[in-house]
DNA sequence: GTCTATATCAGGATAGAC
DNA sequence: GTCTATCCTGATATAGAC
């Protein structure tokens, strides 16, 4: 245990907010507790952030970051749509998962989507979605097509992602069947039958075992 | 036109909540700001409801009531679980999709969560993802149910039917086509396949006809 | 049933010492 | 970089007149 129980004073700040934020909500949290939190005084939270809207909306940048940074690494590894698909679905989905707390409950929230500043995250997530509407359209059955249309479908599967939010918000970590079966549910949704969901999920783990030993040890982290 | 541009002082200041709660957040919003849209003074406030967070409790209840009285009568209109699945979602989307504001959002915010005296509300959400469940178990593939039980299956459920505060937020008012295919989804997660899916919509929406007709004239409302 | 008036308290942000 | 001190604003809720 090299490490001190926090890092930076700004990280120290964004863990105190986080977990704050995603507990009581934006609205609902002092800047007194967050300092109160992180054990200095409120008004020097203010040498860190310019405000209390560029704590959540670091906060929230972090949330898509690491998944849009994942595609094109992710499309380098596949050709086909339908595992790209899925091993985007699953890095957000262990992006989600994973953090330590709850922030991405936050964006749904009216207090959260009121706060000016936060362009960077909004830019990120509509990329998002348009990512998986590029990846879902060439497997999504006619149907399915017919009824919403790709630019609708990227947003639900956006959304379908964010169940890890839901599963989270009522207590509950989410182990490994559940966080395949949030993935492969945007298969599912498409119209992709069950059993070209197996074989996409067996496919993508594949893939992501020979990534992992082509990056050497470090890729397990 | 026989009636006024509202009802009682309890339903404006009802109706007044929901339009601020949806769109500024509930701790955002003030009890001025609510009497304010109501055109009485923050003070009164306090002869109708107890404080801010019953009116909240009252605005959650609406929410899932409908959804929750009707399934008994659905399950009297068939036996097929599936039919009966899609019903209930369809109700659930039609409650949640033509409410006058969106405040299914509600829930989801952490600020809200933490408001005492919601009890009602969370019993109601709890006994209509304990259908869910009951509905879906029978129709469910065994890859489906093997990586998520029932329990959570219902959960799930509840969270996709919840799809349409997404698009409401999104600025979108839900079509029908929206309306039918998200209601499916909740076939579609279990994993029955498209032909089937669009069976049991099909079989839906004669059962409904037969239903109004039945009730005569006023079923169609 | 609605009003005025007010008690009580907490919020975000700034100024300036150290 | 953190502090103290403070400004200013706005919140919920209550008391009591009409």
């Amino acid at each position: 245990m090299p490490e001190r129980l926090a890092g930076t004073p700004r990280e120290q700040i964004l863990d105190a907010a986080a977990r704050l934020f995603s507990s009581k909500g934006y609205a609902a949290t002092s800047t007194r507790e967050i300092a109160e939190a992180v054990g200095i005084r409120q008004a020097s939270l203010y040498y860190h952030f310019a405000g209390k809207g560029e704590i959540l909306s670091e906060l929230l940048c972090q949330t898509v970051r690491p998944t849009v940074d994942s595609v094109a690494q992710i499309e380098s590894l596949t050709d086909d749509p339908g595992v790209a698909l899925y091993l985007v679905a699953s890095t957000d989905v262990r992006t989600l998962a994973t953090a330590p707390y709850n922030i991405g409950l936050l964006h749904l929230a009216p207090d959260v989507a009121q706060v000016e500043g936060c362009d960077g995250f909004t830019a990120a997530r509509d990329e998002l979605a348009v990512t998986y509407a590029r990846l879902a359209e060439p497997i999504t059955s006619p149907d399915v097509l017919g009824s919403v249309g790709p630019a609708r479908l990227g947003e639900k599967l956006v959304h379908t992602v964010e169940e890890v939010i839901g599963c989270r918000n009522a207590g509950r970590r989410i182990g490994v069947d559940e966080a395949v079966w949030i993935a492969s549910s945007c298969l599912r949704l498409c119209g992709v039958d069950s059993a070209r969901v197996e074989l996409v999920v067996k496919t993508a783990a594949t893939l992501l075992d020979r990534a992992d030993a082509g990056a050497g040890p470090a890729g397990r982290q």
